[in-house]
DNA sequence: TCTCTTTTTGAACGATCACTCAAGCGTGAG
DNA sequence: CTCACGCTTGAGTGATCGTTCAAAAAGAGA
């Protein structure tokens, strides 16, 4: 019992962690903002995390696995991969949701905030982008096994287009003034990825 | 001759401030950064530009411009604007070129750094990123005018598309590993733009 | 050469940074 | 009830942050 509710305590400090990253990003953030928001003192976050660069990448992969957890429930709801993948992007992405504290991806944020100048940060964020870029591969690949699009589409392409596509959006959506914009185009780029699909004659 | 030689040294110095924040963004650039950059000390550099930010913001401002300046003349050298367009996404956009501090923009680079909370900066940002959206809506209605491009097509929809393509293809390019693919979307880009032609029968 | 003005210099400022650690506290076993 | 152990606490560490300013140097004019 004592161990599954302090399990649950450092679950819910690394969610608070990940929320301000994400909002304020790495250099902005200061320890004093963290002490804050996970309402601990400095000792006893340096104890169960270790420093600031560890917290943020455990921020980081906390955030990855959420993300790839939603979209693969999405997928696993939906009819076949290429309809979960367009379902995906038009309401399960950060950019599209508004209960997010930033509509940017975090990853693509921190890669901008630090320059990927932060060696121990950089491998973590390289890593986590190619996860992101394999898994939209992947996607594509299983859409063209199940007849849904045409052998000729190079997957990595597609996938690699759509990764920095979504990016893309996300950091016009920073803009409060321009989620609903944001959305839009989120919205056209599902009609896009259905209108991919190869209808079987 | 003195005057023309100090507001010299002055452009070179807001050069090189324009690279170093470009490169690193705000927060990750300290003052002692700034002098070694710059050739000067603390003084000089508070009794040239006033502080930290106004000297940010000063370098933002001259990449805007610059950013600007670059496409009008690629605009002012294509046959039509609609080709000037699909120009300056293949060859100038920051992304596609390599004597650049960084691949990604400036602008949106700034907007994940600072997380547009920073008042001052903040107003200065958003002015320029509209700034830069309004001259490509303008772009797209003049190539309707010109009749490269359909009435029906609404020139600001496709305006902030263009943007963000451009803003998430300069994220991917910030992977040094992944510079090629970056330039490739870019080609793909521009390839969709020309594509986009109305021919005239 | 001498004087007045402008610019450059870099030491020093208080604030804040990430981080440490000795002391205090609560809890559970004996 | 007592004691021992593990976690929490927050004042304090040296370093570095952005910024200032008095003094020195450089420049201009006579």
């Amino acid at each position: 019992m004592t161990i599954r509710s302090k399990s649950h305590d450092r679950d819910k400090a690394l969610s608070r962690a990940r929320d301000l990253f994400w909002k304020q990003g790495f250099h902005a953030t200061s320890l004093k903002d963290i002490e804050a928001a996970l309402r601990m003192h400095p000792g006893s976050i340096y104890a169960a995390f270790g420093n600031k660069e560890t917290l943020f990448r455990m921020a980081l992969e906390r955030y990855a696995q959420e993300i790839a957890e939603s979209r693969q429930k999405i997928l696993d709801a939906a009819p076949d991969v290429l309809e979960g993948l367009a379902r995906f992007v038009e309401s399960a992405h950060p950019v599209v949701r508004d209960d997010v504290p930033q509509p940017a991806c975090f990853l693509a944020k921190t890669g901008m905030d630090t320059g990927l100048t932060q060696p121990a940060l950089r491998a973590a964020i390289l890593d986590l982008l190619d996860r992101s870029e394999a898994s939209f591969v992947a996607i594509y690949r299983q859409a063209q096994a199940e007849g849904a699009l045409p052998a000729s589409l190079d997957p990595s392409q597609t996938a690699r287009r759509l990764q920095a596509t979504l990016t893309g959006i996300g950091v016009y959506a920073m803009r409060p003034d321009r989620r609903e914009q944001a959305r839009d185009m989120a919205a056209d780029l599902a009609r896009e990825i259905r209108a991919m699909r190869v209808l079987a004659s």
